[in-house]
RNA sequence: GGCCCGGUGGCUCAGUUGGUUAGAGCGCCGCCCUGUCACGGCGGAGGUCGUGGGUUCGAGUCCCAUUCGGGUCGCCA
């Protein structure tokens, strides 16, 4: 029968015991983490969210009946005892910090007794994660989950110290808002009040960060939950969490200064490591050209090689082709792959396929000069020395090309960049590559729309110098747009905001919105914009992002205390459900599910 | 919505070309044990092989469907 704790009060946690408490009574509480029953003496490791320490019971101390309780403890039983701190008679434990004492405990009370745990509650274990969700409360006594949410909860809190002390100001934004259906679906509340209309969830808090710079907070940040409804993956999750920050009076540079400050504070104060500022920086356009990417892994190299010029005229006709089509032949140089296995190379084709390429071309250099390649018959000799040669590919060399339009190209040869350099683990956990990749494109065309949309959102200022592009050569602009990637994961992103009303309207025409329909859905902002609005800019960091690349987890999963799964549910609350039929009647709701 | 991978005692896994009674480690239960810390010793319990159908003399194994979980493409301003 579990006891209560009356006139116990916890005066440490396990591993805050240490050798200078010998000789003093403590009073601990935590799990049974493990029992050894040696039959007249009995061990048992105590957990709690510090670590574990050692309790010895033994008759004399313990009397009669305590030791009868203690023949009774199992796993996950929740204990508090009061003891003495004592040196180890026996060995020294080195793998645990409190390795050298342990507690002779003279009176034990069990607060809760527990079912055997589904599975073992230990560092490291290799438990599906299935079972782990399902279980999400146990799963979070193991060290590995409680180390990352400390580690977040540091992470949260340097941030709000560093941005605190220059001058910022943590407010919080609306959960309930007004939908706007531009970038990703909306999850939606239904109004009670308001039979048949609804609140949508925050994207971001982007309008309201921009209204506060209106209002003249002029350093705005906040912690904010955001909820976007779209497929997840290993890093994307429905709700996760921003840490959203907006200033005024500032350009693209202040930006960049004050969050590179932050982030080598985080990463130093954090994990100890170093950053060395300035963080390098890329254009959209140079990044893409150089590695096929607009997050690139700057890790390691197999940087990509514009060949088009030196095919352009050669017998292949995969080449040409692509060319004349408007678009171009790049390369990867996979130095010293060229043994990989036909079969392997092979797999590296249906990869590329994957990603929209028709094919993948490869030239292996062999070591005594000759090639093996899948195009080799329709080149000549010369024209695959000069390939070869921009390519500068050397014997035991693998060159892998990609021919489409640019944009398929991109795509193909910077997902198989990647993917050679997890062949040949190049991706290190402990190297941490920061990146700004700046100057996106202000608009990509939307083949579905029939329009262009906005690439950051509608209110990012363009480049000074491209602003008569808008009338001439949309697509052509770039925008005061900028991304923070670490280790080829896009861990933030910002822009300066346009504060010039003749700029918006032209962006909102480019976009295809008349006059009402920014009204429409804008309307308060374009309101607000009347009456004085400061030059503005502002950034957010994917906070479980960068938490996850800080603990080397490889999900988002492992840094959020109760993740959703693949489809948007919960393992362990089931989560979403249905609900009463009185609910939906309050709400004037009626459900339609279709046959399929 | 597409593609790929997986589901076998509580947990993690093995299971041959289809062939006797489906195994192992850990955990669990009982007894013994005063210096263990991967405690040890002896004994024991525990499995609709995700589910349904099919092929076969015979299916954990082959086929079809389905379900659950993971990765990814599309999607994610």
């Amino acid at each position: 029968m579990a006891e209560t704790m009356t006139g116990l009060k916890r005066s440490h946690r396990c591993s805050e015991v240490s050798n200078k408490n010998i000789g003093e009574k403590v009073t601990l509480m935590g799990w049974v983490q493990k029992r050894r029953d040696l039959g007249s003496l009995i061990f048992i490791d105590l957990r709690d969210r510090s670590g574990l320490i050692q309790l010895i019971f033994d008759v004399k101390d313990v009397k009669e009946e305590g030791f009868k309780k203690a023949e009774t403890l199992r796993s996950e039983f929740v204990l508090g005892v009061v003891g003495e701190v004592c040196k180890r008679e026996g060995a020294v434990n080195e793998n645990l910090k409190t390795g050298d004492i342990e507690i002779r405990v003279t009176e034990l009370r069990i607060l809760s007794e527990s079912e055997t745990p589904p599975f073992p509650i230990e560092e490291g274990s290799n438990t599906k994660e299935e079972m782990r969700l399902k279980y999400r409360y146990l799963d979070l006594r193991r060290p590995d989950l409680q180390k990352n949410l400390i580690m977040r909860s540091q992470a949260a809190v340097c941030v709000r110290n560093f941005l605190s002390e220059e001058g910022f100001l943590e407010i919080e934004t609306p959960i309930l808002n007004k939908s706007t259906p531009e970038g990703a679906r909306d999850y939606l509340v239904p109004s009670r009040v308001h039979p048949g209309n609804f609140y949508a969830l925050p994207q971001s808090p982007q309008l309201f960060k921009q209204l506060l710079m209106c209002s003249g907070y002029d350093r705005y940040y906040q912690i904010a939950k955001c909820f976007r409804d779209e497929d997840l993956r290993a890093d994307r999750q429905p709700e996760f969490t921003q840490i959203d920050m907006e200033l005024s009076f500032v350009d693209v540079d202040d930006v960049i200064e004050i969050n590179e400050r932050l982030l080598a504070k985080m990463f130093k104060d954090i994990i100890g490591v170093d950053v060395t500022l300035p963080i390098e920086k890329l254009t959209y356009a140079q990044a893409m050209d150089r590695f096929g990417s607009d997050k690139p892994d700057i890790r390691f190299g197999l940087e990509l090689v514009n060949v088009t010029k030196t095919v352009e005229n050669c017998g292949f006709g995969v080449f040409t082709s692509a060319i004349q089509a408007g678009g171009s032949v790049r390369g990867i140089n996979a130095t010293g792959m060229g043994s990989m296995p036909r079969k392997k190379i092979d797999g590296l084709v249906d990869f590329a396929k994957e990603f929209g390429a028709k094919g993948l071309a490869y030239l292996v250099i062999n070591e005594d000069g000759t090639y093996k390649s899948s195009f080799a018959k329709f080149m000549t000799e010369d024209e695959l020395k000069a390939l070869s040669e921009v390519m500068e590919g050397k014997p035991g060399d693998l060159l892998l090309f990609a021919a489409d339009k640019d944009e398929i190209v991109y795509n193909v040869l910077g997902n198989l960049r990647l993917e050679l350099a997890k062949n040949i683990d190049l991706l290190n956990k402990n190297e941490f590559k920061f990146l700004w990749v700046t100057d996106f494109p202000l608009l990509e065309y939307s083949q579905e729309q029939g329009r262009y949309v906005a690439m950051h959102h509608p209110f990012t200022m363009p480049l000074d110098e491209d602003i008569p592009l808008l009338d001439t050569d949309p697509g052509k602009v770039r925008a005061k747009a900028y991304d923070i990637v670490l280790n080829g994961t896009e861990i933030g992103g910002g822009s300066v905001r346009i504060h010039q009303r003749e700029v918006q309207e032209k962006m909102f025409e480019l976009l295809g919105f008349s006059k009402e329909e920014a009204n429409e859905r804008f309307g308060f902002l374009l309101d607000a914009f009347k009456y004085g609005v400061p030059p503005h800019a502002g950034l957010a960091y994917g906070l479980d992002r960068l938490i996850m690349l800080m603990a080397k987890e490889d999900s988002i999963r492992e840094v959020i205390a109760f993740p959703k799964i693949k489809d948007a549910s919960c393992l362990m609350t089931e989560a979403p459900g249905v609900v009463e039929e009185k609910q939906l009647e309050e709400l004037e709701l009626k459900i339609n599910i279709s046959e399929e």
